[in-house]
DNA sequence: GGTCGTCAAGTAGCATGTTACTCTGTTAGA
DNA sequence: TCTAACAGAGTAACATGCTACTTGACGACC
């Protein structure tokens, strides 16, 4: 009953169904299923359920138990701030980069995708907006033109998306969300660099700092949290360091 | 013939074997392989073969080719380059705040390593030596309390370590290597984390130079390569940038 | 010599079979 | 009532079977 030829192999078919119905819920996480019964119910053998399934233990997303069968993972709020805290030390640089190497080509691009979110803002599409949100994100990454930092990205951006409709943000319109993005949109048109990355920082932090209220609002254990999370890395090293002068070149 | 139980299932142990092979070269890059000989030959069966196979080509390090065989990866000196620059990116804040929160016991772990480096480099045992160079780096990852930078700085080492004792750096000694590490080790004793920021950028940095340099001595295609790769984004954001008086924190 | 079609070998991808293990529920024994 | 042995169901991990595909060698035909 999976017809839709991809074009792709049936294992990678499964990894993306299985992704979206861990992140529309409906495989919760902590409840034990089976590779067996999953397959049964795509209507495939078991062996590309379980090849799809290792590649998601794999992203940290499923744990197999043996002899058990495998449990989709709770994000813990840690993980999310760890989360964003890495987002920070990449995403920061990138939008220097990419309003550094801007061109028209690229601020043409980053308008279009901006107003595609405010179109899907007024229409309440949510999954359409968010998926001019990640557009927009993406091509700055890109533009900063290493490959390994998008995707990396990538997959950071995919943990935060786990935690799922439910736990959005709720303090926020989608209309809000994309005004954010206004100044980072203006920097990269401007060539603006460091106000790029001061806007991605701010974006960052606000966004992190929002879903992390959330969560423990809603009564997640928020153990082992630092309350400074967004400056620790990165307040002193790249804000204040005044160590700039000492070794800024090998040779 | 693969006897020893690691307690961890077949397939690990494969993952394991095959890392090795390709690191010291017993697997070449280009070459077609195929499951079915490899399982063959390790002993055992295709299936943990093929999922350790494809662990891997999630990693990036093997490709598959259809009813044809899998290839490893040559890892590029493009991607070299940006393995470099997402370390920079990553492991001089992580230095910066493992010395903020540096405390005896770190030091001592951490003096302890550079020791064994150096005795390792006296008796010229290269493993030996890359063993504690990496138990050092990640000490300070450790130190920073964030077990995903740990995670992904792991990866991006093992790409690097991909290259092969072939290509290692061949202009500097063991000792030299050792002796790179010293200011780091210091200023995590004093707990200076500008210092030790500045230790780890200017290590990595030369470390990628000398690198990218032999590699491109070497013959390798170099390009789309930026020589001033290690610039591209930090120079101006992290240790000049300007921006951080405008909107040092959400809310 | 050069081109095309046939055929056999070899493969990844997928399906299915097998094994040893972990639980749960039940019942025999005190 | 409580404990422990036992049996049965269900599972991941591993082994093996099957299929459609790619490729390269070979030979017939031009």
């Amino acid at each position: 009953m999976q017809s839709s030829r991809g074009g792709a192999t049936l294992t990678e078919q499964v990894v993306a169904t299985i992704r979206e119905a861990i992140l529309n819920g409906k495989l919760e996480p902590g409840t034990l299923y089976s590779v067996y019964k999953m397959a049964d119910e795509i209507g495939i053998s078991r062996t590309p359920v379980r090849e799809a399934l290792l590649r998601l233990a794999d992203a940290g997303m499923v744990r197999f138990e043996r002899n058990r069968g495998f449990r989709v993972l709770r994000t813990s709020v840690r993980e999310l701030q760890e989360v964003f805290q890495l987002r920070l030390l990449l995403e920061v640089p990138a939008a220097y980069r990419a309003a550094h190497l801007s061109d028209e080509k690229l601020s043409a691009k980053a308008r279009e995708e901006l107003a595609e979110m405010r179109n899907a803002a007024i229409g309440h599409d949510e999954n359409l907006f968010m998926a001019h949100d990640r557009a927009l994100h993406e091509l700055v990454l890109a533009a900063s033109q290493n490959n390994k930092l998008v995707s990396a990205v990538r997959d950071l951006r995919f943990i935060t998306m786990t935690l799922g409709a439910s736990t959005v943000d709720r303090s926020r319109t989608l209309s809000n969300i994309a005004d954010e993005h206004q100044p980072l949109v203006d920097a990269i048109e401007s060539k603006d660099p460091a106000a790029a990355a001061a806007a991605m920082h701010h974006h960052i932090v606000h966004t992190g700092q929002l879903l992390l209220e959330q969560l423990i609002k809603d009564g997640r254990d928020s153990s082992g949290l630092d309350p400074q999370w967004a400056r620790s890395f990165t307040a002193d090293v790249q804000f204040r360091g005044s160590y700039q002068n000492r070794q800024p070149f090998a040779k």
